[in-house]
DNA sequence: AACATATTATCGTCATACCATTGCGCCGCC
DNA sequence: GGCGGCGCAATGGTATGACGATAATATGTT
């Protein structure tokens, strides 16, 4: 559990910032403070803080001390970041804005991938969507599997940006099809959607890869509305239910 | 010039690994070297060391000492990742893969903004047009003013995510804009373009305001790539000629 | 009341010491 | 002679204390 002083310290940290904890704009308490309420030391606390201003959660100055910067200067594409704010709280405006990304990203990404994918990145997917398939039938995790047959996807059009979201995108994937996989045959019902956006790949169709991928988005974002409209709990377990308030 | 030791340290450091001068997965040289060569004390390297980690550029472990990362786990929407490597040199891959994500991105953002733009939104990117029409008329800085329509541009879009990557973008769409600036008219010809999406945003249609978008970033891909095609220099100054080698 | 100055809280930097981890080589055993 | 366990040492990780630099705040003077 316990990895080192440093990351659970700016775990701590991070995730109290990206929960709001501290508030935007306010000052955290003190270097000599945190030392005490983290037992740990200034250097530790520090490194720390060093480490989030890289990922634009806070300034520092002297006299200033150091204070949290609005959300719009975060670095969200940071797994970091990310990660912190699924486990304060999958808000809707965070989903939204990742539902969002997808939308505008996968397909492109798709497109890119159907032109350039190699036989490698292939066999990859096909790897992936065979664990799916093992899972519906004989049972397994499905999820893990859809995410890697997602990412597989992403990490094959050859653009380090857009690979870059695909780590970024993970937390939604991974609600997303966590959502998903309790609906009743839901697995069952997407595989050969997903089979179909492979196959479009391996033809190299990048219209018949778009539409395909597209079906699953949508699919997706009907299950989150879903959600977000009856005000259920996410099935996440370290989340306050109090997030979850629909605008 | 000099702001203070920890931020030097960093971009010292980062630039240097973003340059590849120290080869990917190589070890850098351990904390004591580093603190001689930089002059600095070890408080420092360690401080800018953990901010590179949170950057994704570095692992550390002890005994295996300061190794760089494949650039694929690089966090390459911070900014001073971006700004590093636009300083190390703009590599054709490199353009291309913020061609890429341009092309994906802006449209789709565009889109967005042309449904959800509020007034203050669109006056702030008439703003700039005007900065931009003044320039072509009586003489100005026009590249800024384009940068800051297309940034207004992504900002209104309401999305945080996107608005980030609009951030990444300014190095990509400074360096197209100054490219077409240098053409002969390339700023008087290309103010009707732009006219022409902001009235798309104003009137609150998307298919109007995606497909204007479209015409101005082929044109900017046109010029980029006329430029990598013919291995002349980009009008930056601080970038070595000898990354513009063409694949 | 306005401005210049002194104060002081807080971060920034340096130096030193010791702890913790892990790769590597040594040594012994099979 | 090969192989596995064991210890050494290199390197980052953590702790502590001291002093410098900066800027918000208070103070005093005109």
């Amino acid at each position: 559990m316990i990895k080192n002083v440093h990351g659970n310290t700016v775990d701590h940290l991070g995730e109290a910032i990206v929960a709001g904890r501290y508030g935007v704009g306010a000052s955290i308490p003190p270097e000599p403070l945190l030392c005490l309420e983290l037992g740990v030391s200034r250097t530790v606390v520090r490194e720390a803080v060093k480490s989030l201003i890289a990922k634009g959660l806070m300034t520092t100055g002297p006299k200033v001390g150091t204070r949290v910067l609005p959300p719009e200067h975060w670095n969200w594409f940071d797994p970091d970041v990310i990660t912190w704010q699924s486990q304060a709280g999958l808000t809707p405006e965070f989903l939204r804005d990742l539902q969002d990304l997808r939308r505008v990203v996968e397909p492109a990404a798709v497109r890119l991938t159907a032109e350039r994918a190699t036989a490698e990145d292939i066999a990859q997917i096909e790897d992936a969507y065979a664990g799916m398939k093992r899972a519906v039938n004989s049972g397994g995790d499905y999820v893990t599997f859809d995410l890697r047959f997602h990412q597989g996807l992403l990490r094959a059009c050859g653009n380090r940006m857009l690979v870059q979201m695909s780590k970024a995108l993970g937390a939604l994937l991974r609600t997303s099809f966590e959502i998903s996989t309790r609906r009743k045959d839901g697995p069952r019902n997407s595989l050969p959607l997903h089979r179909e956006v492979l196959d479009a790949v391996i033809a190299h169709d990048p219209d018949r890869a778009e539409k395909a991928i597209r079906v699953l988005i949508d699919g997706a974002r009907t299950d989150i509305e879903e959600v977000l409209a009856s005000r259920r709990r996410l099935p996440r377990l370290n989340e306050p239910a109090r997030m979850l308030k629909v605008a």
